[in-house]
DNA sequence: AAAATTAGTGTTATTATATAACGGTTTGTT
DNA sequence: AACAAACCGTTATATAATAACACTAATTTT
């Protein structure tokens, strides 16, 4: 398989595969699954949501089947969870180093990913000026997207 | 009952009454029992921890007694969802309206509230800038307070 | 190449979180 | 007193997530 520019999401599993294996982890037949139908959503999907559409080709999918393999791809970056709906987003742009931020559309249900260096660094701020370190942050924002307004 | 000055969870719970009936909501006997609770917490609990130490006094409690009371509280503001960690915490200063952030310390399980006016307009504005508009926003840091490190 | 080790998956069961629906009771209003 | 609305008790169920164990596939070591 090679990144021939004709399938968005072929060519977005590609580069995932490819940077699973620079990283020395297996990118197997079921991960590639899940991380393709995240793909194809337009906004972020439910576990079992997922499960429902995993069962389609995999019959035998468990719920273990889906959190392990979401375990796998958030652990890589190549998916984010949403806080704040209990659910699983694709990320594009796992290579880059960025924090991230969600606009969830509570309309349509799109998810917007940001990537807001500054965000971050007001909040990592805010929290040492009281002498806490920050580990990891949550960001999403609720409201109405372009499209819906 | 009148704030005395001498218990600080008594004296924040006729704060929360006052505050409910000038809204014409009532602060029921439940109502207050659930939120003193969360008030004696120091960390954030969740439903069902909740739920057990509720039914220490009122062995009749059931989760939608619990989800209920949640609600209304969350409603006026009272407390707050952590939704990173489905758990709940008493908010102290429901009268003023400042937007809320958290950072929670997974090491000792505390959860310091701070209210940065700053925070939520560089999030409103990156949003805006891609013609979102937010309605609400979820912000929360996880990471090591002060005392634990 | 065989053995050993590690990583991944199938499967069953269970735990944790949250809501729906309905009937009865209390409170507030007319 | 009659009525309506809000609140609560109760049962059932939906949704989200993990534990534990056996088996298989891949990788490493010998």
């Amino acid at each position: 398989m090679t990144d021939t520019g004709q399938n968005p999401i072929t060519d977005q599993v590609y580069k995932a595969r490819q940077f699973c294996e620079d990283k020395g982890a297996r990118f197997t037949l079921l991960r590639e699954k899940v991380y393709a139908l995240l793909l194809e959503q337009q906004g972020a999907v439910g576990a079992y949501e997922l499960l429902d559409t995993l069962k389609l080709t995999e019959s035998n999918a468990k719920p273990a089947t889906v959190y392990r393999t979401l375990d796998f791809l958030l652990e890589f970056g190549l998916i984010h969870k949403i806080e704040s709906t209990n659910a699983f987003v694709a990320c594009h742009h796992f290579d880059c180093n960025h924090p991230v931020q969600f606009l969830i559309c509570d309309t349509c249900g799109d998810v917007k990913e940001i990537q807001s260096v500054g965000l971050k660094d007001t909040l990592d701020k805010q929290a040492q000026s009281v002498g806490f370190r920050v580990v990891n942050q949550t960001i999403e924002a609720h409201g109405t997207c372009a499209a819906c307004q």
